[in-house]
DNA sequence: TGTACATCAGTGAACGCGCGTTCACTGATGTAC
DNA sequence: TGTACATCAGTGAACGCGCGTTCACTGATGTAC
């Protein structure tokens, strides 16, 4: 009822609780699957008991849906990092368009050899928010909005090289997204590093120095 | 001990149950998830007590590792079945090789508007199959087996209409099967039918016709 | 700087339900004569 | 074609564990004077 009950800012203390339960989460998501998580088991591995859970989360969805949050916000701070270190070294605009964009979906996306736990957890992410509609809204806006972010980060990272893509940005973006989610599975399922290569005819398949004419 | 209780052929009346599990198995998974899918629920969707489940399969982990074989095998009927209608119609050659190349798809890895849970299902077979080392490599067998296939099939079907692949048949097969895949997930995440235009701007991005000069 | 009190944050025991797993059983199917 | 028996396949009750959820509590942190 009463408006501060709602809206009361937490204190730094339960942020970092909040914190903690999440970071356990992940590891028990990539273990167990999000559906197959006990509360019990993220407690444990975050070093808490069962009440603090239910003292910051209404239930698993609820720690869902902060982590997806958690996510788009880091998503956010990765994009402006990059743009910010593509401003800075024009010297990277020596390389070939490849390690520029792969340099971005790992660190955007995190590399499967690196923590294969957060991949795994995200890739559950995907399945569990089609199956719950409060869930599902914030992903839709999460990835909508990353993939305009990324189009236009791109977009400027490109121009830069002299190369630019022969479809429209926004497919672009989806078929390295698609790419790279696909090369994460695989490197997961057959417990090796991720091949680079269906990346990188991909980026060829779909780019050209600018000016070139239409093909 | 007895060779016999191992290898004794299941009779039709087994099969049968079997088959009855598996698909209400299907629904369950999309529904929860397949960890979180209780066999209690998996048998009440198939019209069983939980009695049977056990008297067929030792637990879920057998279930899963059975659906991943029945999924192989009609994979590789699919495959042959397109062949044949392939060889058979030549009249298709008419068509646009995304044509082709789409149907041949949605028949292996179902339409998401069509079957949104068995598209579902298999996704959560992607995840679960990291997990279990018994059921990594049955999936890893089947993956393998299925793009040695396709590759030979797309080949076939492209000579034919006078196209061809400007990267290897593998790796073409790989970006075809991730871009399918996220456009599912894309397609079940919004509940709108599936964008075509990525597909489309792969392959258009990935072939050209035979005896063009290279680009 | 210290004390007294209020509020906050997480503890851990308790309750009860759902489900995995087992197993003695019953009805269905097959077989011999 | 019918009967008697054997085997097979699924039933459903029973057991017990793990876990979701609640809540009275305690120790930690903050505040007023």
């Amino acid at each position: 009822m009463t408006k501060t009950a709602e809206s009361a800012p937490p204190s730094a203390r339960r942020a970092q609780t909040r914190e903690r339960l999440m970071a356990g989460a992940v590891g028990v998501f990539a273990e167990r699957g999000i559906t197959g998580a006990s509360v019990e088991e993220i407690c444990e591995a975050a070093g808490f008991t069962r009440g603090a859970f239910y003292s910051n989360f209404r239930d698993k969805d609820e720690l869902v849906l902060a982590m997806v949050e958690r996510d788009a916000e880091r998503a956010r701070q990765t994009v402006r990092e990059i743009s910010q270190t593509l401003v800075d070294n024009a010297d990277l605009i020596g390389n070939p368009p490849g390690t520029v964009i792969n340099i971005a979906l790992s660190k955007l996306f995190g590399d499967a050899a690196d923590e294969p736990d957060a991949v795994l957890a995200r890739h559950e992410m995907d399945l569990y928010a089609i199956r719950r509609p409060q869930l599902r809204e914030a992903y839709l806006a999460y990835l909508d909005q990353l993939y305009a972010s990324l189009g236009d980060l791109v977009e400027q990272a490109l121009t830069a090289i002299g190369i630019e893509f022969t479809v429209d940005y926004r497919t672009a973006i989806a078929l390295l997204h698609a790419c790279a989610d696909r090369i994460e599975m695989q490197a997961l399922l057959s417990d090796s590093p991720a091949d680079p290569a269906p990346m990188e005819a991909l980026l060829t398949a779909i780019s050209r120095p600018t000016g070139s004419r239409a093909q």
